[in-house]
DNA sequence: ATGGTAGCTGGGCTA
């Protein structure tokens, strides 16, 4: 089975990359997150016509996440309920959602930005990942995988500059002691080991043309899962703006590979 | 310290 994780920064603006992605990669389940569209705009007819459907999709009216799956192969659809949201009408599940694609549950997460280290924002986002923790620490025994946006940079090398990220998110270590508490809770990061590298550069200053990046994107999987990852690699040509139709995302998707 | 780009929307917010 093949999964993956992607913030497309618009579903809508990006489905034709999307519907490429997923045939030229042979993709069972996609996380995706940003799709910035609510659940009247999906599902995608030219998706379905290659064989996807929405599996799960949890928005509000500015932002949200969803999986795609393979037409039949997801069982079932869950929300989350222990997720604070932000403000009014922001849904919980525009940030986590989940469904069980091939015998694997599949979280899309999307962890909030935070800003700046002395926004709301920022303690909003502990908030989140600590409440996001204690509900995952029941599912590690089930085949489950958290995939998605984590907007953190686990380690200083996961910054194409850490001087200049010295009073921003992303790297504080409240933010990365919230990272490191899933590896503590028995999950695996499982994207790292095969596919090092960047997932984000940002939409100025040519980041991605002189490899300014981030590697945010990750993929927490139980035990179970983790012991059938065979691979997994970060597709950079969606982050190109040479390669391709239409204007990428700020995000390339990394890909997973699991053996049956 | 600021501004740079992109998307949704239809001016300003979010990232």
């Amino acid at each position: 089975m093949r999964l993956a994780t992607w913030n497309v920064n618009s579903l809508r603006s990006r489905i034709g990359r999307v519907e490429a992605f997923l045939a030229r990669h042979d993709v069972d389940v996609l996380a995706v997150q940003e799709t910035k569209s609510r659940e009247d705009q999906l599902p995608l007819m030219g998706l379905q016509a290659e064989g996807y459907e929405v599996a799960a999709a949890g928005t509000n009216q500015w932002n949200g996440v969803a999986i795609l799956s393979r037409i039949g192969l997801d069982d079932v659809q869950i929300g989350f309920d222990g997720m604070p949201g932000w403000g009014e009408p922001e849904a919980p599940e525009s940030r986590a959602i989940a469904a069980t694609c091939g015998g694997v549950r599949v979280w899309s997460l999307y962890v909030p930005n935070g800003r700046k280290p002395d926004d709301p924002h920022y303690t909003y986002k502990l908030t989140w990942l600590a409440a996001l923790r204690t509900a995952a620490a029941g599912w590690t025994a089930a085949p489950t995988v958290l995939a998605g946006d984590w907007n953190i940079c686990p380690t200083d090398d996961d910054v194409f500059d850490i001087k200049q990220f010295a009073k921003s998110t992303h790297v504080t270590p409240p933010e990365r002691a919230a990272f490191a508490a899933f590896a503590a809770d028995g999950w695996h990061e499982v994207t790292r080991a095969h596919a090092p590298g960047y997932t984000y550069w940002d939409y100025y200053r040519q980041r991605f043309e002189r490899d300014r990046g981030l590697k945010i994107d990750f993929a927490y999987a139980s035990p179970s899962v983790a012991g059938r990852v065979r691979g997994a690699f970060i597709d950079r040509d969606e982050r190109d703006p040479a390669q391709g139709s239409g204007s990428p995302s700020d995000h390339a998707p990394v890909v997973l590979e699991l053996a049956d």
